[in-house]
DNA sequence: CCTAACCGGAAGATTTTCCTCCGCATAAAC
DNA sequence: GTTTATGCGGAGGAAAATCTTCCGGTTAGG
């Protein structure tokens, strides 16, 4: 993405996103950058070089974890042998992303660029579509109920379990999603509570809400 | 809990354990003891005068957590007809309490503090004991699959999806909870990976594990 | 009505975090 | 091999956030 850049300066930019994902993760978008710096291997200066701000460092760490989901969506669909198993990829890949905990700390910072920037939009538009098709035809394959509606992907997309930081959360995760996954199959159906959520509810999910201060 | 408080006392510390619980889930343990008061309509002197540290408010959070948690196990179980609508009963209850979030801020503090205090060791057995009696019940019954083991079920007891704050939260919760629950029923299986987290996975989930330092 | 208990919040002390600046290092071009 | 533009690290002063105390005024409860 970024170019014209000295081969080591580019692999330190690509070292200190990554390191700024994980801390975000682990401890929130408010980790000291000298921490961010720390764990990349590399000076504050060089951070504050390349990312003026706390800001670019949140914007480089969304839209390269859309990216990554943009991917994971057209993969699956295009891979897999049929509707069910590309969601079942989909989704266990979504939740892998740990989307549940990433999002929720670069609100609003995403989502408010992902309305301004067309690149990031253009991506945003592409998993909608990728899951849109999945679910259509999923259900028209009789393999996912159909009181389930693209909203409700969007938040299982999210799904996430606490386990102690000490611990592998790995194991226990994946056998949550198979659970959640088990539970969207068609053929063993109990009443869900309300209304199937929408394609409508897909995007109000899905689109910027500015919390009313900080 | 605290006695011999005069009634205005009492009234404004259960206000501020109140205040603080919301401010953690929303914002993370480290939110200014000054936002808490605020929050709790009280001033900061009051605040500290009851809590003359920030591990102590930590800690009155997470006994009053730990104290729903064991009234919710032993009424759904007391309450409901047989072990599975206790179990489902226990878990909707459990996910609605947010654990997924309230623990992982609360680490090291209150787990750290189960093994110590007498009391609040007593409440995590109660729970525990809780738990197993409802799977071990429902799986006999033939209601809940058997490839699920205690371990699994204090997984899905910290379940947790993102939602925009600025969008209610409930009704998309309200309905993953469900999927999960069909997911968990023994009529329809299919094979989860790794094997059974058992009563041990249970007991090592919830037992302490200070982080390396901070 | 009296008093011991309690309250609020201003303000100084302390800790955390930011971010610039510059001498040294190195990739890349010739 | 030499050159030079680009990049690197981290010390340290500035700024911000947070803590915590203290006391004049208020109120519950007898």
């Amino acid at each position: 993405m970024e170019k014209g850049l000295r081969a080591d300066a580019r692999r330190n930019r690509d070292l200190i996103v990554a390191a700024a994902q994980e801390l975000f993760l682990e401890q929130g978008v408010d980790v000291p950058l000298e921490e961010v710096a720390r764990r990349a291997g590399v000076g504050v200066g060089t951070l504050y070089r390349r990312f003026p701000d706390r800001d670019a460092l949140l914007r480089a760490v969304g839209e390269e974890s859309l990216r990554r989901l943009v991917d994971l969506a057209e993969t699956a669909w295009r891979e897999e042998p049929d509707a069910w198993h590309a969601l079942c990829r989909f989704l266990r890949g979504s939740v892998a992303l740990r989307l549940g905990v990433l999002p929720a700390k670069l609100e609003p910072h995403l989502h408010q660029r992902m309305r301004v920037g067309a690149d990031l939009h253009e991506m945003r538009q592409r998993v909608i579509t990728a899951v849109l098709r999945m679910i259509e035809r999923a259900q028209a394959d009789g393999a996912l109920r159909t009181d389930i509606g693209p909203g409700d992907i969007a938040v299982l997309m999210t799904l996430n379990v606490y386990t102690p930081p000490a611990l592998p959360g790995e194991p226990a995760m994946a056998r949550v999603v198979e659970i959640m996954l088990n539970g969207l199959r068609a053929d063993r159906e109990s009443p869900l509570p309300g209304a199937p959520l929408d394609a409508d509810d897909l995007r109000r999910y899905t689109a910027v809400q500015h919390p009313p201060a900080q």
